[in-house]
RNA sequence: GGUGCCUUAGCUCAGUUGGUAGAGCAAUGGACUGAAAAUCCAUGUGUCCCUGGUUCGAUUCCUGGAGGCACCA
């Protein structure tokens, strides 16, 4: 029998922070490839969100397949852990027909776990151990999570921002679960896939980047922001609409702060979000970088990677 | 034109009974494996409008000037 041994499939993944150019240039890598898209972006599954969150249209498209963007509602709760399950079950079909699929998003915790996959051992969250510490958190503060983190895993406790409340929680929650520490079991080990990667950054200068984060928030009240965000404001409580662009508008909706404050804010917040990407993508050095427009190299870079 | 008030960090302002100054916001750096567009931590920033004078010493008091605001003409 003489069966052709097919390579690996390969994962490129293309980030970068918010609004430097991601969307446009994986369309046009994917045409190029003949392949699909896959999207790292905690915001744009969610099908009632779309102007505040820069998701592509159906023209943008081009008409490339891009998986998990109107996946899910704003009421569904939504997370890394169901997204490494879910991106990984899809890609095994798409990698049967395909040898090159596109990742990309801002998303660098997505990411990252759809590459490298979590610990086994430690557990997923559980609503009602966090229903229990939050209502411990609003009565006591702070403190009695500290102290609880302090008797259940000393380890952790001496190196975690103490006034992280989402870290304390986290680690009280697998303490609690799995009646052992976090700090044991959190081993960060990386998973085996059975593909492939390519990473790629994008970035430009800062004040390009910027300017463009300041012309696309003023683009997105242009195109109705303001009635997006008031077709969404029952549900402002959701994790989906804790995220820039709807938190400020809320706040302009219940009249605490002017249209141009918020307009300002959504800036100053956007700004700041791609910052913390920079410096997350940064931590590695497992990413090539590049400027949007290098889309040549870009092509030739995946080309020669992938031979 | 007159009178009064103001001028201090990128912005809004506080303050020094004369010993060269501090908040908020912005900015910058960082952490971060089941909420990640989330969450948390750290850090500066200065011709105190200019000019003379008094003084050991002036951003602070006084003279003159410039700019701004208000009121009166």
């Amino acid at each position: 029998m003489n069966v052709q041994l097919k390579t690996k499939p390969t994962l490129v993944v293309i980030t970068g922070p918010t609004a430097v150019g991601k969307t446009e240039l994986c369309v046009k890598i994917a045409q190029h490839y003949d392949t699909v898209i896959i999207s790292a972006d905690s915001r744009q599954f969610y099908k009632e969100l779309a102007i505040g969150t820069a998701k592509p249209s159906r023209e943008e498209m081009k008409g490339v397949r891009h998986h998990f963007i109107d996946s899910h509602s704003i009421v569904e709760n939504y997370n890394v852990n169901k997204f490494e399950k879910d991106a990984l079950a899809i890609l095994e079909e798409l990698f049967k027909k395909k040898d090159i699929v596109i990742l990309t998003g801002g998303s660098g915790l997505y990411i990252d776990i759809l590459c490298n996959g979590f610990d086994e051992e430690v557990p997923g969250s559980s609503p009602e151990i966090r229903k229990e510490i939050n209502a411990l958190h609003e009565k006591y503060g702070i403190e009695i999570l500290q102290e609880k983190l302090k008797q259940l895993d000393p380890t952790f406790y001496a190196e975690v921002d103490l006034n992280n409340f989402n870290r304390l929680e986290r680690a009280i929650e697998v303490c609690l679960l799995t009646g052992q520490k976090y700090s044991d079991i959190r081993k960060g080990n990386k998973q085996q896939r059975p593909f492939k990667l390519l990473k790629i950054g994008l970035n430009r200068d800062r004040k390009e980047l910027f300017d463009r984060i300041n012309l696309r928030v003023d683009l997105m009240l242009d195109a109705g922001l303001e009635d997006e965000v008031k077709s969404v404001v029952n549900f402002k409580a959701n994790n989906a609409l804790k995220t820039v662009g709807y938190t400020e508008m809320f706040d302009f909706l219940a009249q605490k702060i002017s249209l141009a404050e918020a307009t300002e804010k959504i800036k100053v917040n956007s700004r700041r979000y791609a910052k913390r990407q920079i410096g997350w993508l940064s931590k590695t050095n497992e990413y090539k970088w590049f400027h949007p427009s290098q889309i040549e190299a870009i092509t030739e870079y995946i080309t020669s990677a992938t031979q």
